[in-house]
DNA sequence: GTCTATAGTGCGATAGAC
DNA sequence: GTCTATCGCACTATAGAC
């Protein structure tokens, strides 16, 4: 599968997002029309996307968000209580999303090596369709309170886990060599985070999406896959 | 070499970059005694680096450095003349001391093999004796203005640019398979970078700096190396 | 060289008109 | 449901005593 035909199928849209926030939180959520309200979450979380990701969340002020969503001051409160809570909002909503697309799309694999490369360019897609999002979610969660920060860790270390588990798997079939599965998934999660942490790089360079999927699984396959046993000099 | 012995002989004291960016910032440093100076930039930017690597420079207030470096409000206004400028002049003298550090390790080396592998370690190495001042280079780059972030950047690439060297020069000598030089650094740089972003992951996990630079060094080395010239499946 | 006190600004959050 | 006006507070930066 393509970036461009995973965008076909898998893609969920911005509105898509904010429908599932916005009911998700109709107890702080003043507003109770959803057209009226989804409409409006979409400006604001796009707006806090657009001006955290570049000078971070602490930096950007209220009146600032005001003026780029099209809201006054008084408005952004019937849709958080406070700017920590608007932070708290898109950082779980992220997390929920992407973890279950993940796990489901790994799902329809059948054997360990389709299943990592399928993990592999889910991930990318995933973080490509979303960027602003995932940029917002790693940067931004050490400004989260610490009952939030542990969901952060959390769905970091659960994204590790289902890498694990495909490389055990994968070993135990046969599929691939032996290997220390837990620091191969760790750099595999590095690599797959360059992606979206870095694109003013990768885009200067023409790299696409697809590009790079292919290079990182060509990359972990030569280190984990079996056939050729040869370990380097 | 080992971390422990890399310390030894390479380490930097915080006393060492503090003395330089006395000297090198006496036009805005009021201080004139260097022993006066040195040891309160020590509290300074060990307090900064605390502070801003726990909640951002941003949310950092100067109150907050006052009582955590235990100098005054005004007395801090001695060593920089806006906190915006303490910002700056950390990351710059950052990038030139690991810039430097870098480059005299790996001309010791002589042929691409080893060239690599001591690049590797080395990076692994310095962002280990100074983890605070590389998260912080990484995560408050955004911060800097315009003129400031140009230099982040130029420091990114030239760190990737060593890396591609020596990987072509590899493919040329022959010790290295051909392959896309670019991508390989690019990749590695995401995987040293890591190491002191996700230091807590692997604290916990209690994989050391030494374990990390095997693995790596390994890994890039199954995609690399000549001899076992077969590819996966 | 370091302190305390404070000027001046802009913030998050709320109240109440429409 | 959205607006404008404003409160109280915390911030950066400076002035002037010691």
């Amino acid at each position: 599968m393509s970036f461009k035909e995973f965008s076909k199928t898998v893609m969920v849209s911005m509105e898509d997002i904010c429908r599932d926030i916005f009911h998700a939180n109709k107890g702080t959520i003043k507003v109770k029309k959803e057209a009226v309200g989804v409409r409006n979450l979409i400006n604001i979380y796009d707006a806090t996307l657009r001006l955290s990701n570049r000078k971070g969340f602490h930096a950007m002020s209220l009146r600032d968000l005001a003026r780029e969503s099209g809201l006054s001051l008084g408005a952004l409160y019937s849709y958080f209580s406070s700017k920590d809570q608007l932070l708290g909002i898109i950082q779980e909503q992220g997390y929920r999303m992407t973890t279950k697309m993940l796990s489901d799309e790994i799902k329809k694999a059948s054997d360990p090596a389709e299943k990592l490369e399928v993990a592999v360019r889910t991930h990318l897609y995933l973080s490509e369709a979303m960027q602003p999002w995932f940029y917002f979610f790693y940067m931004e969660a050490r400004h989260l309170d610490k009952e939030e920060q542990k969901k952060a860790i959390a769905s970091e270390l659960y994204t590790e886990q289902l890498f694990v588990s495909i490389l055990d798997d994968g070993i135990k079939q046969g599929c691939f060599r032996p290997h220390d599965t837990v620091m191969v998934a760790s750099v595999i999660k590095a690599m797959l985070q360059d992606w979206y942490l870095k694109r003013w790089k990768y885009s200067r360079r023409k790299v696409t999406v697809d590009d790079y999927a292919g290079f990182v699984t060509g990359f972990i396959g030569a280190y984990v896959n079996s056939p050729g046993k040869a370990m380097p000099s």
